[in-house]
DNA sequence: AAAAAAC
């Protein structure tokens, strides 16, 4: 079996990776490192989850051991789609090079660009970006790509999918041909052929056995609800308490940013100690959000697909979809975050009479029937008429009978009600629920609980026309009902404290 | 029925 000693790397650099505690390279890092250390070009295909990002930090790191940076000039660039990748690798740089003296700087929106520049001024050995971000330095001529001597395209197939390939391109053809480019995809469509083919120099192929859709250790089960959003969120918290200690920290992946808020309220209401992680949501709080859930301070992240691929959060034991994704391949990736590494894990997917033929997609696509818990859908009782429904029905809903969330949301403030759905106990309540429960100004979007109990103002009454725009890429049509969205999803981006959160906000709910 | 990413 190859050792990482025997793949070429710089002492420092086995000294870094053997005090993170790895001996044995991966696949992908044994067929990839050599090959990068002799300055090849590497199409690597792989999965996240394969330690496909060591197979390009560290030799890196390697080759960067000579020479240094100047300003504005960095030497490397490592593209990733979504700015926690993108801090995420930047994490591995701390991690594997703490035996070296290298500048990384990380470009990614959402934050100032004050420090950004700063760093890009004192020269970057290891510029990380997304594409966005990148480019808009680029305009503002404070960055010069003419220096770049590795390019490290990553997740490529997702960046197609986000739209990003024509700024990829862009940027591509900013940095000499004379780079070294490692190139990363879990899948090849024929678009990113295509891409490999025109940024590639004879690139050194190292393809890793794709881990058969769905790993083996994870049990997936299919639990039937009603369709009314109180209804899931009772299943699901039904589902939570039966798992018990069994479950020691869940993503529970909804397909919208408003559903992510929503049930991250409901779940923090119920005494759940739950975060949540949408794109957005503040930068700062996201990551907050990630890195108290990876260090165990959150035992629940409700989240959107931004959390589906990549991220690097080990060990969650239980994976839920709230809403079952549209696209089936997203099914794959969000239950692949549990089940890694060969321990075993839970995916549970909450289905309704609405999301049968996106079951079907993924079934076929799995090949495999995934289980019921408790019967299927034809052995839920008739929904509409029961008390329950009925009662919530009337408190969630406008006069002309559709759903008016702004509404609502504004009964909430002005009589809270002790237990939002059914009363169902929160599980292991402990702490002072009270609290929460208690009048309190517009729970905001984002970030936990701590913030409403602040003595932040009630937002302004309604929107001025004027502010609305920033986030104006939703649907075209139907004006009404975007307004209704908005004037829910639309609270002043988490809580108004600008860059500067109190630190006791940031304090996850333990319970 | 979506999300993500620049301002």
């Amino acid at each position: 079996m190859t050792t990482f000693a025997e793949l070429g790397l710089s002492p420092k650099i086995l000294a870094a990776v053997e005090a993170a505690g790895y001996t044995t390279p991966t696949p992908i890092q044994a067929g990839a490192i050599p090959q990068a250390l002799e300055r090849k070009d590497v199409l690597g295909i792989a999965q996240t989850g394969t330690g496909k990002t060591a197979s390009f930090v560290l030799p890196m790191l390697h080759l960067l051991e000579k020479g240094r940076a100047r300003a504005r000039m960095p030497r490397t660039l490592i593209l990733e789609p979504t700015r926690e990748l993108a801090a995420q690798v930047e994490e591995n740089f701390v991690k594997y090079g703490v035996n070296h003296r290298i500048n990384v700087a990380l470009l990614i929106g959402g934050v100032s660009f004050d420090e950004q520049e700063r760093k890009l001024e004192r020269g970057a050995d290891v510029l990380i970006a997304t594409p966005g971000r990148l480019l808009d330095h680029f305009e503002r001529g404070k960055l010069l790509l003419t220096g770049v001597e590795i390019l490290v395209i990553d997740e490529a197939d997702r960046m197609l999918d986000m739209g990003f390939i024509p700024d990829i391109e862009r940027i591509c053809k900013l940095i000499p041909f004379t780079r070294q480019t490692l190139f990363f995809s879990a899948t090849m469509p024929a678009e990113i052929t295509k891409l490999t083919e025109q940024f590639l120099h004879s690139p050194a192929r190292v393809e890793v056995a794709k881990a058969s859709t769905t790993a083996k250790t994870v049990t997936q089960r299919l639990v039937k609800s009603a369709k009314k959003p109180w209804d899931k969120r009772a299943v699901l918290r039904d589902l939570i308490q039966a798992e018990g200690d069994d479950l020691k920290n869940a993503i529970i992946f909804c397909n919208r940013k408003m559903d992510v808020s929503e049930l991250f309220r409901s779940l923090v209401k119920h005494g759940f100690n739950a975060g949540a992680l949408h794109g957005d949501m503040d930068q700062r709080a996201r990551m907050t959000m990630l890195s108290n859930f990876k260090d165990g301070n959150l035992q629940l992240l409700v989240a959107s697909d931004v959390a589906a691929r990549g991220l690097d959060i080990p060990d969650v034991s239980h994976v839920f979809n709230y809403d079952i994704p549209i696209h089936a391949e997203d099914y794959v990736h969000r239950i692949g975050r549990t089940g890694r590494a060969g321990r075993s894990g839970k995916a549970f997917s909450i289905i309704t009479g609405a999301d049968t033929k996106y079951l079907d997609a993924i079934e076929k696509m799995i090949g495999e029937k995934i289980e019921w818990l408790d019967g299927d859908l034809s052995t839920l009782p008739a929904q509409e008429e029961t008390e329950e429904t009925g009662r919530r029905g009337r408190n969630n809903r406008g006069k002309n009978g559709k759903k008016s969330r702004d509404k609502d949301h504004k009964e909430k403030q002005a009589q809270p009600r002790v237990a939002e759905e059914k009363t169902a106990e929160a599980p292991q309540a402990v702490a002072d629920i009270s609290a929460l429960n208690a009048p309190q100004p517009v729970l905001p979007d984002n970030v936990s609980i701590g913030t409403a109990v602040t003595a932040e103002p009630v937002r302004p009454a309604p929107h001025k026309n004027g502010h609305e725009d920033r986030r104006q890429n939703h649907n075209q049509n139907g004006q009404q009902n975007k307004r209704h969205r908005r004037d829910f999803d639309d609270e002043p981006s988490p809580l108004g404290f600008g860059d500067d959160i109190p630190a006791f906000m940031l304090i996850p709910i333990n319970i």
